[in-house]
DNA sequence: CATCAACCAAAAGCTTACTTTAGGTTTAAT
DNA sequence: ATTAAACCTAAAGTAAGCTTTTGGTTGATG
């Protein structure tokens, strides 16, 4: 029955390490697809495995459900994703992600320079406003530097 | 009127780019604090400011309130926290953040290494299991040995 | 001193990401 | 053939982090 094309939901559940009930939110949120047997129950390729993976580590960084979707709307629709079509997808998410460390860094950084310094110019304080701080130049010595301009 | 230890919500609020209902809502939680004046109206010290720029930094980077609450428990409650208490509470959450930076990055390059790759060994795959895979170790080139250990 | 902006409290509403509940059907095992 | 486990749908519930709404009070300004 459980043949390697055929995975009930109970079965991708406990391989995936998720509720029963959250691959049937997946699937009404257009994450993943399933089939339906004789009896009306669902059925999986067992790409679905893959993709929940992807949903899991996805959200681990910060993605919400929606921005999983669009970028999975990028894979084909047709056949099953292959490597190249994964590598793409990760390859988009790659810079987001190099962004996000970016940003922690200097969060980090700025954290710790910042957090107790008696700076009271809160227009120019990087703990304030580090979105302003970090949008143009996207590293953390900026932060840094515009927290020493505050002790000026 | 609005000296600098006298602040009302609404100018906390226009100053910190967060709403009114917001500073309501946090002070409920417990994370700032204020006295009334005569007619029952928020006052606020000036070291809200910071306060609440913490906050925000905190959340950025994943923190929920309540862990944020608990941060804010370790300052002193009957002095303003000074420079030190500040720079305590910032190196606790440093290493948090160290962590999830390295964890970030780890993630980063599993996804990179792993997302499009054939191995069908989920126990195995750092994908599949990033917490397994990054509890002990806490580096990233552990997910990226093991997921070469799926290419086997 | 009138008026309008700012403020108050309490409760309901919203979004995300699910889980739980309720009542009924299918499947697998004995 | 029976029965328990697994499955189904739809709707309601949950937690976090707020916002909006309602209805009334206070405060700053001309």
């Amino acid at each position: 029955m459980h043949d390697e094309a055929n995975l009930s939901v109970g079965n991708v559940a406990k391989r995936c390490g998720v509720a029963v009930s959250a691959l049937h939110f997946y699937e009404q949120k257009g994450l993943i697809r399933s089939w339906r047997n004789q009896g009306n129950q669902r059925r999986y390729k067992r790409d679905v495995l893959r993709r929940i993976a992807v949903i899991k580590a996805a959200q681990k960084v910060g993605l919400t459900l929606d921005e999983i979707v669009q970028a999975f709307a990028t894979l084909p629709e047709k056949r099953t994703p292959d490597k190249q079509d994964w590598a793409n997808l990760s390859n988009r998410w790659q810079k987001m992600l190099q962004q996000r460390i970016r940003y922690m860094q200097a969060l980090s950084e700025s954290l710790d320079g910042c957090i107790g310094c008696g700076c009271l110019s809160l227009k120019n304080c990087p703990l304030y406003n580090p979105d302003d701080a970090l949008a143009e130049q996207g590293s953390g010595a900026v932060l840094i530097d515009k927290a020493a301009e505050n002790y000026k």
